[in-house]
DNA sequence: TTCGGGCCGTTTGTATACATCGATCGGTTA
DNA sequence: TAACCGATCGATGTATACAAACGGCCCGAA
């Protein structure tokens, strides 16, 4: 993190993902210079940057404004992570590595413990979290496809800055948890169609767990 | 085009596209500056933004230097794109307005206009290729995803940079036109799978082309 | 009262000067 | 002679000053 510019991206992306800057939000130069520290042409640099990642909206000569997600584009973005995430799956499960396939196995034996442990659950789903990032990593670096891994993972940071805030319950981390468990399952057997198919509802069941209940529509 | 950054954008993008700057040339600030006759503020964003779209490796106090494909990466690239410009054709053969297929209709019937007419073969192919976009953008807004547009968009520049030597043969054009004409009757007939399927085929083809021909391996 | 036009403040866009990093080349020493 | 060290140069990274553009405001006229 030597460089200004990284500094200045680092910054106003946490702003970002923690809230400080909510959707729709005006990014003012001369304010992220106040806060990031760094004079305006790294601020620059970062801004131009966050935009081509999406994060940000820039218009011209009027400046940086945080993205706002609207229903229909986080059925966008997860339909076509589904996709990519099971073509991922699928080139996985026919050439992943005896190590990679340990560093699944290792992963999700780790998930077991931390979810069985004695800790506060606030801790166990950051946990959880963190393992989970190996998991998909440890797939799409399987799949062989450079290209895919630089996809998944932008969309992946897209859907993270989506829902800010994470409404996260013990019981989607085991629904969550019995899926990589039968994936790992399908790698061990091969099964490129079986990888597929279960990686499709794991993603498919992250965008439902985005909205709201049934029955607790707000207002009422 | 207002202002220099845009310029400045163009211009090095035309510059690697035509063989201006061949692949692994090394950019330098300085020269681009006296190239797009702009200051050097705006050939860096430009450079970067060039970076993000994959045209540019940009390396610490290094500089930007053309990125290079090797055939895996051609490999990959066309493997995505089949993946994705299917995805998207089924879709849009789901959903696919009658002013839209009127518009794909129009761009296959000026393609057989252009492909029987009395002209030269380059201005041919130059139409050809105008009108190929057409069709394949009709494609991707039909299928009524943004992100997927973008992401094509995206792919498919990156394969323009790829071939400068542009190898389209008129027979090769001829195949690409049957393509074309088949993907209309599968959107007319709303079967998804067909598109899916025909689109396909059409992007692979278009990898194979870019091969030299198996007996003609170069130095004999 | 409402619409149009021009002024002014704020913000972004561009140019340029200065700081810093890395690579290369030459000299010295083991 | 080979290897290492340091100076120097050229390139990129950063800061800042200046230019241009957008938006809001006020004022005047219909």
């Amino acid at each position: 993190m030597a460089n200004a510019a990284d500094r200045a991206y680092d910054a106003i992306r946490s702003g970002i993902l923690d809230g400080t800057f909510p959707p729709n939000a005006r990014l003012k130069e001369a304010e992220l210079v106040t806060f990031c520290g760094v004079s305006r042409t790294p601020v620059r640099e970062a801004l131009r940057r966050l935009a081509a990642e999406d994060f940000v909206r820039i218009q011209r000569n009027q400046g940086a404004q945080v993205k706002s997600w609207s229903h229909d584009d986080l059925d966008d973005l997860f339909s076509l992570r589904a996709l990519l995430e099971g073509h991922a799956a699928a080139r996985a499960a026919e050439r992943i590595t005896a190590a990679d396939l340990a560093r699944l196995s290792d992963a999700i034996r780790e998930m077991d413990a931390v979810l069985a442990s004695d800790t506060a659950q606030s801790r166990k789903i950051a946990e959880f979290l963190r393992l989970n990032r190996v998991v998909h990593e440890t797939v799409w670096q399987a799949s062989g496809s450079d290209r895919l891994v630089s996809m998944l993972g932008h969309l992946v940071e897209q859907a993270l800055m989506a829902h800010t805030a994470q409404k996260f319950s013990i019981a989607r981390v085991a629904q969550s948890h019995h899926h990589h468990q039968e994936l790992l399952r399908a790698m061990q057997a091969r099964d490129a169609a079986w990888a597929e198919a279960i990686m499709r509802s794991h993603i498919r069941a992250a965008r439902q767990a985005l909205d709201p209940p049934a029955g607790a529509a707000d207002g009422h």
